[in-house]
DNA sequence: AATGAATGAGCTTTCATTCAT
DNA sequence: TATGAATGAAAGCTCATTCAT
């Protein structure tokens, strides 16, 4: 085939990602070999290598495609006014979104992702700015609501984006592990705990302002 | 057969448990070879299959280890009998283990296992069980709390246990990805979080009582 | 078919054969891909198979220019009438052409062409040919001084004339391994050598007819 | 097999090495694989990367065996008092030593080493090596020859050597593409140039002192 | 005639495991 | 028990060539 448009090319990309993409999902990044992810893919070996560098290398585009869908899926989801809401939206639009089948490879794979990153700086890199974004938003949402009373004042608020973080972390590895896990009342555990900030700093507003 | 004594035989065990976590925190599962745990454990290849069937043996024993050290560690934290002072211990006990420059190695060997664990059933096994151990302990303290009226009536005790669980699961991760991270200011937070959850718990209670 | 002039196809070939005679010099045949052909050539993978059937063939190819050209370069530089003075033209000519920038790219494949010739039976010929022409020439010159008396009677003449191919190899390989090479005090050694052949042969010869 | 004798293991090498030069021999560096020097040698694959750590490693143990094989047959054949006889010495020993049906195989691997010489810069340093040591001895015996008289005094010493390493060079090219040539009237051409540059000197030195 | 994406056999190299000593 | 050289299947990747467009 000769020139070929640019949107063959793209769909090849994906055509080839959403292949190691399964194939990583069903038997983890070091178990699947090149012919596994060709097989999968329909294509040849050579095929492969017109598109990614190496076997590595679908592993960081898998990657950044991953920290790209998240980014997009997050972005827009801190806008409410109220902090506390905005970490409820925030925690619904997050942890909502993990409950989908269609999830469920990407939930497989990025944990191995976390335990790639550990070897491998680059994929480190997109690991950690998939972590860094939404640290940074929900710091700037807890401080804010610290500074206007809706957030008990005491803990640091990078510290407590942290254990939000944590507690999405901590989520897509339970359901990679236990793909029935029920999510909703995960996610009404969660907001419950929102709700217990909340009244505590109301709480402590009444008594200060009292 | 020139017995040896049993202790002789542990010890072994343990000086290639010691080379084979060294060795997969710095390189991973996958990038480890043989030659390197032989290597680091001053033995010979021989020597290994004395004491462990396979590559994937030593993966297993460490896994188990793992879990049996965590295991003990938070044996008896959950003895307060406020359910809320059981939760802080629990939460002080684990998350301040991790705040050990000795757990660096663990903790990296652990997000690895996380990943290991969706690959192969006994590592799933003995990985799964270091989670549902802890979420049974939890969860009985949890509705413990609730018919008590110390904890917020609504939430899924289960469910909830699965979020303390994640904020714990969450912090290992992390610290994985950033050594240096502060684990006590993040106690702090999760401190907070559960004064959080005892006061909306007691204003819960006092509408209803009032 | 649009047929395209003859001249065409002819200037093709050879914008083909100069690019694959730069990679070849630059990597050797083994190390050079089609696609460094194709690329210096500034053709398609496709185009090159137009006019050439393989990658072996170019190689044939370009075996079958250089001994055209060394062909042409030798052709009447054996016409002096004293053999002495034939030798001494050939030496001048077929070691003066070396010396020239522009045959560096072509001494560093001849070399190549050279151990290829041990393994490819059709570059056998073709270099070969470029070796028995020239003994030819050498030989009949040679036997005509030792009739003459103009060269030592002794040594066989085919004998001495794959000594004078040798002198012609051995500075061929000098100077692609040391391309600043002085050519010129080569010839003039070599001259010497002729020069110390026509003295011998005419004491010699005053012996036999004094 | 546990620890083994030094000796074993110089011999395995060597019995590698023996599998190479006949492979390389027979098919050459590039058409030779892996698994053809494997089988050859009567060893595993990975039996093979115990003693060598590449393909490119045999190559360049090759070339050093080649090289130090030769320097060790050159060596002490320049002693003769007068240099006409040191050089008559040296043909006859460097010439004559290819004159031999085992050495078929280096004459041509050497000619692949050769065009190898010119990519890799490790194999051009042995090979060169093999060519500026004999170089060296033959420019002093040379210069020595023209300072007492035995020698025409013109022609450079350097550039006189660079002609006698081209006659040997020849030699072995010529006899890898033709294993049946007459080495022995080879030389005697080749000692009729030597004597006819001793008769050369012999005259300019009576008509200088005459 | 020209393109260049696609092919897939075959390459070099690795490495978990074995077993003669 | 301990050794470490040996094994060989299987890995990731290359590249000369083809052919639909």
């Amino acid at each position: 085939m000769p020139k070929v448009s640019e949107a063959h090319l793209t769909q090849r990309r994906q055509q080839i990602m959403a292949a190691a993409l399964a194939c990583f999902s069903r038997q983890g990044f070091h178990r699947t070999t090149m012919q596994d992810i060709v097989k999968e893919s329909g294509l040849s070996a050579g095929a492969f290598y017109t598109y990614f560098a190496s076997k590595e290398a679908i592993v960081v585009a898998l990657a950044e495609e991953h920290h790209r869908t998240e980014a997009a899926a997050l972005a827009g989801a801190d806008t409410a006014t109220d902090s506390v809401d905005a970490l409820t939206t925030l925690a619904q639009v997050s942890l909502g979104r993990l409950d989908n089948a269609e999830e469920r490879q990407w939930r497989r794979v990025t944990v191995q992702l976390w335990a790639e990153a550990l070897r491998d700086p680059h994929i480190m890199e997109v690991t950690r700015s998939g972590l860094d974004g939404p640290l940074e938003v929900l710091t700037d949402v807890i401080a804010r609501g610290q500074r206007e009373g809706t957030l008990p004042p005491g803990p640091d608020p990078g510290a407590t984006a942290r254990v939000c973080a944590a507690i999405f972390q901590g989520l897509v590895l339970q359901q990679a592990w236990e793909p029935e896990l029920d999510v909703s009342s995960y996610i009404e555990a969660v907001l419950a705990v929102l709700a217990g900030l909340a009244t505590a700093a109301a709480g402590a507003q009444s008594v200060t302002t009292g």
